[in-house]
DNA sequence: CAGGTCGATGTAAACGATTGCTATGCGATT
DNA sequence: AATCGCATAGCAATCGTTTACATCGACCTG
């Protein structure tokens, strides 16, 4: 059984001898077969209302006894429109995304378009930005799902030939007024220190996400206004994480029981660090939620199952994403914005890693 | 001089858009504004060695200026390709797919094309089937990542104008003759079994995917050859599942354990399945790995953080999802196939869900 | 019955690139 | 000196649609 080949190979071979080799059948030949003017045919397929009846049903018999297609080249470049829309986001292999791009994907099938996809590495590999793909009338529309953009790059984003073409979703960059579709996230934070306060915690931690990415410093403030409002604080010793992946979880777990005073309630800044997190902390024998209480944020598949199962803010990703692609769909069709920050609610939902501050806490 | 000339082309723009009403650029304005003809601009953009050096750098400086992009449909409806490819899987929520994802935009991005996507829900909804897009010219070729598309689906991707354009990766329908990229899930199994027969486990239990499926089939018959040849079997009450999802791990466990005499190793088809499956066991009061020991199958960035860190087989699926891009592209390329099947190896990565069999089973 | 309206269709010009031919200029070969 | 070859660049056809405009009856109206 084979293993694999060589790449580099085919790639040239592709660039250098591919052709499509089969003559597709076009409109003149469905024009012909009818009887009709290829205008008639097109306008059969696109304005069933503009053709008398026996013709379209004409035309129509032989697209189908042929399953002939409008090129859709020839069309988008007639109509300067390509009916289809770029998702970018930073990492494709990232799973959290994959529910946001559902939902955009939800959002863009009524209206018939298609979806291209990319992540901010690969765009780099290729030297590209995603102007590059308005610009080259390859997509109508960009739904960014990357905060983390260069400056260079947002700039083009913002200039006049791509303006009105761009929503963000879930993350943004800030200060650039792009029109944005987030969950809340300081309502999600709020949500979760309600929550602890209410079962007697008086001891927090943080784990962050990214430094400067804004949905660790919403997230946080979320989490210290709602503290604030508490009477408590969270001093920067018990602000830990710096990425919402599981490894840096699990690692500021052992972090933050090194220290001399302990908290006895710690918020996650996503799923994935929640989960990383309650691995650590099982690891140094701490026990969750007896020991301490730990709310994540997401509501991924998998919180429900974790070891406890996870208490934590959901937020409906698919919504989100439909939501953004009908405003991008929306803005294209030149209504003028709404708002340019929709904020999407969330909830918390309660399970099995918060209880009680145990009274015996040291 | 630079003012005037700044000007002129200001005016020039000025009057294309005010005549068209659009500000792209095109390549007339390159080749008036590099004082060569459109012919010349495309060669030194495409062939940059079928212009003399200053030619060449005369219409990049025009070019850079102006940030000017070929118009990709008016490119691909000239010379007949789309450069893009159309990925299509059962359901574009699932986590599972968008390391395969990564994957295939791994493989596309050397050759420069771009991925589309879409999930057979979608298709469905818009009275659609992937062939459409190969039939509009919208994407060359199709990696399917469903194998349980319907008959006349499959014989429109068997017929010959799409002939050579399609790959199926993960999943496949079976007896069609399609190339196919896949894991050796036979092979998997057998590691599984053999790791648990090493520990001194002899009652097994099988949680499987839906019915149906090649998955499914591929993995049970795989952990029956294994089991056979350490002279075991597993009879048809040891078989639960149904799909590869969380909660009927979760069901299948509940199931198992209410049988009269219980398995001291589960072998998951999933590692969703043993997650859930633990959950439940542990529901039940259960202990893994000391009661029974669960194995998983995919090794998704989660198994080695739940609890325990799930034993489980290890199938790379970005690795999968590059190989099945490349053999795309290399039939495009016209190259006759070299096999139809690409298996890839996988492994088996021991973590502690699994453990020597407990002597005091009843 | 002349003139006007209207609906259905055809004609042909875009849309923006690529590329087979052809033309030109210039150095090399015989 | 005449010819050949080659590198370079332009001309114009072409890709497959859509759609503005023209055409042509049929029907209506005064």
């Amino acid at each position: 059984m084979t293993i694999a080949f060589a790449s580099r190979k085919n790639v040239i071979l592709y660039m250098k001898t591919y052709r499509r080799g089969t003559m597709a059948i076009g409109i003149k030949d469905i024009a012909r077969l009818a009887g009709v003017s290829t205008a008639t045919v097109s306008r059969a397929l696109s304005h069933p209302g503009r053709v008398s009846p026996e013709t379209r049903a004409q035309v129509m018999a032989v697209v189908e006894e042929h399953d002939y297609r409008v090129n859709s080249f020839a069309r988008s470049l007639r109509v300067r429109r390509a009916d289809a829309v770029l998702a970018m986001v930073p990492n494709l292999g990232n799973p959290f995304f994959s529910e946001i791009i559902a939902g955009i994907q939800d959002g863009l099938t009524p209206a018939g378009l298609d979806l291209l996809v990319t992540d901010s590495l690969s765009q780099q590999a290729r030297r590209q930005s995603p102007v590059t793909h308005l610009q080259a009338a390859r997509a109508d529309g960009l739904i960014c799902l990357d905060g983390a953009l260069p400056a260079g790059i947002l700039d083009d984003l913002a200039a006049g030939d791509v303006a009105g073409r761009v929503v963000f979703a879930c993350e943004w960059p800030e200060g650039r007024g792009f029109p944005v579709v987030r969950s809340d996230n300081r309502a999600g934070m709020a949500l979760a220190v309600q929550h602890l306060v209410g079962l007697g915690h008086r001891d927090f931690a943080l784990l962050t996400g990214p430094e400067g990415n804004v949905l660790t410093r919403e997230r946080r403030e979320g989490a210290e206004a709602a503290l604030a409002q508490a009477g408590l604080s969270l001093p920067p010793s018990r602000i830990a994480g710096g990425s919402f992946e599981i490894r840096d979880g699990f690692r500021a777990a052992g972090d933050l029981m090194r220290m001399p005073s302990r908290p006895t309630a710690i918020l996650c800044s996503s799923d994935q660090l929640a989960i990383g997190c309650i691995s650590g902390l099982s690891e140094l024998g701490v026990r969750v939620p007896q020991d301490v209480s730990v709310v994540g944020f997401d509501d991924i598949a998998l919180a429900a199952y974790s070891c406890p199962p996870l208490t934590t803010i959901r937020q409906d990703r698919r919504r989100l994403g439909r939501i953004a692609a009908e405003r991008l769909l929306s803005s294209l069709s030149g209504k003028p914005p709404a708002e340019t920050l929709t904020t999407l609610p969330v909830e918390i939902v309660v399970r099995r890693s918060t209880a009680a501050a145990s009274k015996a806490v040291k």
